[in-house]
DNA sequence: GTCTATAATTCGATAGAC
DNA sequence: GTCTATCGAATTATAGAC
């Protein structure tokens, strides 16, 4: 980090100030100032703001995907199994990418096509081992849809809704790492609870 | 609203730019388009963009207690009667201010302070009735913390999300909608599972 | 490659006619 | 009160020296 190339240090800036504040809330001069460079080296290296944001956003999406992909669709793990991996997974990348989520859902909104640049979120989850898992968990009880935006909801809304949790329940980043290291173990057994009900 | 005064149909513009976007990505000129009014009429009627934003954030952080604050101390409501009546009335809210989540999100993370000003969301939460029945019903389990921050997840999030959920689950605005229906019966069932997990 | 200085554009705000 | 025209500040992008 100390001594990576001039390219490197923009890149890494703009990957810090892009994701605390979204595209529009966000100066050139920002990253310029993060990066400890001079702003002409921003268009320099990568011609605009847009065409930056968009090395960035991609990053940002890969990262967000990166952890659930591989456990998905692994034929030899219970589906209790994969619940638990996933939250641990994604709640360890969470931690170390706090402003993911927002960015993920402003920028997604603002700019919804893309999301379907590259990867295909319908395939990875839809025809996953996974979705099967659920599928037949559920007999034909419940949308299996509403489990998936239910273990994303009790995963990904805290970090999201942190500054606010933060102040409501008073709580220190100490005391929201803790929660946040509960809630691994408590996400499977929510999410088995919930597959219950009739 | 066909003939309502220029300085309500300003506030009215204002308020479906600023929530559907956020402070950041607002351009004045929008309110203006939104409200087919003229530019100058903005600073004539509310001086600036930031005096004309904090009115809309006012209400719009009111709206987002709307519905809860009333159940939450009524004591002669059992902590099942409130979860249905707490799901019912938000997801009925969400439905119709279906941007105010991500807004709310947004910017309370760029400007926390504005979240002490007036209302004390930790008093009415963490000293209410409600929250006494939910550290009843666990025991001392967990953290009834815990069951907040997932009410509001459960609830909230799907429409924050739904620009992603959308897409991924292949659906049009009405079956969203018809999911969101669902949800508002099965929240209360959610809740009381996750309060038996041990 | 890196910097300073500046051009070009966008955007919030205002002056002044009606 | 409302509009057109425009100013001035902020911001992205670039020219040109080193």
């Amino acid at each position: 980090m100390a001594d990576s190339s001039t390219e490197e240090k923009i890149r890494e800036a703009a990957h810090v100030v892009f994701t605390r504040k979204g595209f529009a809330a966000t100066r050139t001069r920002d990253i310029a100032e993060e990066a400890g460079l001079n702003l002409a080296l921003l268009n320099y290296y990568f011609r605009s703001k847009e065409n930056l944001f968009d090395i960035i956003m991609k990053e940002n999406m890969q990262r967000f995907l990166k952890g659930i992909s591989g456990v998905l669709n692994d034929e030899s793990m219970t589906l209790k199994a994969k619940l638990t991996v996933i939250a641990e997974n994604y709640i360890n990348m969470l931690e170390k990418n706090p402003d993911l989520p927002l960015f993920i859902l402003t920028e997604i909104k603002a700019n919804p096509e893309k999301l379907a640049v590259d990867m295909n979120f319908k395939e990875i989850i839809l025809r996953s081992n996974f979705y099967a898992q659920l599928r037949e968990a559920l007999g034909n009880k419940l949308n299996p849809f509403h489990i998936i935006m239910n273990i994303l909801s009790i995963t990904i809304f805290p970090f999201a809704a942190s500054p606010i949790l933060k102040i409501v329940g008073e709580l220190q980043q100490n005391d929201f790492n803790a929660l946040m290291e509960e809630r691994k173990k408590m996400i499977p057994l929510w999410i088995e609870a919930m597959l219950k009900v009739e």
